[in-house]
DNA sequence: AATTCGGGCAACCGCATCTCC
DNA sequence: TGGAGATGCGGTTGCCCGAAT
């Protein structure tokens, strides 16, 4: 009857991580790099099963992960990129770097599900760039969507034949590919989190202030360790420049404030300046890399990204992945 | 002040897919 | 090439917290 399931075992441990696991967690991936989640249990000794510990790492102590509000430009890429893909969140995600696939499906379901649905019952439809898309009628989008491939086949076949660096701003392009270094734990373990000095720091930060329960701690470690990471040079020895850990760090809450003032393809530009090979190793770990090839992304992130290009190719959105993807 | 209720989110579960032997 | 194990992914659950009563 199947594989049984890999947290039955006795003695794990189940429910919220406390901050002495997640510092566990975090030494030991700043030692030995984020993968072979299987052995983390055993060499770390910590009583969760290696499941809950890739979970744990990837959707809250990865760094480079931005926390908090959602800006309206990521509320409207996440409607489009569902319209387009489903509830593909990872794929969804690999659009949003600093977005855990899990964090989008949440916004989606608490969020944007009844925002859409509020708008879809209380408008009359006609300035809803998104929703209007499912009232076209099958047959227009059809053939719409017929000269859409085909462009976008051509597109595509184009952008592999010539240098595939060029065609696309980088910021725009889903981490589908490794461009990612491989992890050697040395000299990237600063990353991670500054030091094992550090994180006792942080243990005493705790320690100081019982007050706060372990999952709010565990935000304000991840908080903490990208204060400790931009201040590494103070104690711990680091390999990792200040600019280095500001871009590792940089998708913070508070960057969400900036990105709202800014023109679309400016934040695209600025995600793509932020995706330096030190946070892309990071971002690497919980990306999907292998459904979002099949999209024809430059014309569809021409489209997508295109704020003018929203209502002129809505019916595009009625789209799935499978339906393009089948089209090549 | 106590209780109820609903929203938000972290984590779990189980299936799918990938990788390795 | 097939099977077993590892990893990825999406759906769902359950807990926590704040607002309402």
């Amino acid at each position: 009857m199947g594989r049984p399931p890999c947290c039955d075992k006795i003695g794990v441990k189940k429910g919220p991580w406390t901050p002495e696991e997640d510092i566990i967690l975090v030494s030991y991936i700043q030692d030995h790099g984020p993968g072979n989640w299987r052995s983390v249990p055993t060499n770390t000794g910590l009583l969760r099963c290696s499941k809950s510990c890739r979970l744990r790492w990837t959707n809250y102590l990865r760094p480079g992960i931005k926390r908090g509000n959602f800006t309206d430009l990521e509320e409207k890429m996440i409607i489009h990129l569902q319209a387009l893909l489903g509830n593909r969140w990872a794929a969804i995600a690999s659009y949003l770097p600093q977005r855990t696939d899990n964090d989008i499906k949440n916004y989606w379901n608490t969020h944007l599900k009844k925002k859409l649905r509020k708008l879809q019952t209380g408008v009359d439809g006609h300035n809803q760039d998104v929703l209007s898309a499912s009232q076209v009628s099958k047959g227009q989008w059809e053939r719409r969507l017929q000269t859409d491939i085909h462009m976008a086949k051509q597109a595509l076949c184009e952008a592999l034949s010539l240098d595939k660096t060029s065609s696309l701003p980088a910021g725009l392009k889903p981490n589908t590919t490794n461009i990612y270094p491989p992890y050697t734990a040395p000299s990237q373990g600063s990353t991670y989190a500054s030091s094992a000095e550090n994180i006792s720091r942080l243990l005493e930060k705790w320690i100081k202030n019982p007050s706060k329960k372990p999952q709010k701690n565990s935000d304000s470690f991840n908080n903490a360790v990208a204060t400790t990471g931009s201040n590494c040079s103070e104690g711990a020895a680091s390999t990792t420049t200040p600019e280095g850990f500001d871009s590792l760090f940089s998708f913070n809450s508070s960057n969400s404030d900036a990105s709202q003032s800014m023109s679309l393809d400016e934040t695209m530009t600025t995600a793509t300046a932020n995706l330096t090979p030190e946070t892309s190793l990071f971002q690497d770990e919980s990306k999907p890399t292998s459904e979002t090839n099949q999209v024809p992304l430059t014309l569809l992130e021409k489209w997508l990204f295109d704020d003018g290009a929203v209502q002129g190719n809505e019916d595009l959105i009625n789209m799935s992945l499978e339906d393009s993807a089948a089209l090549f």
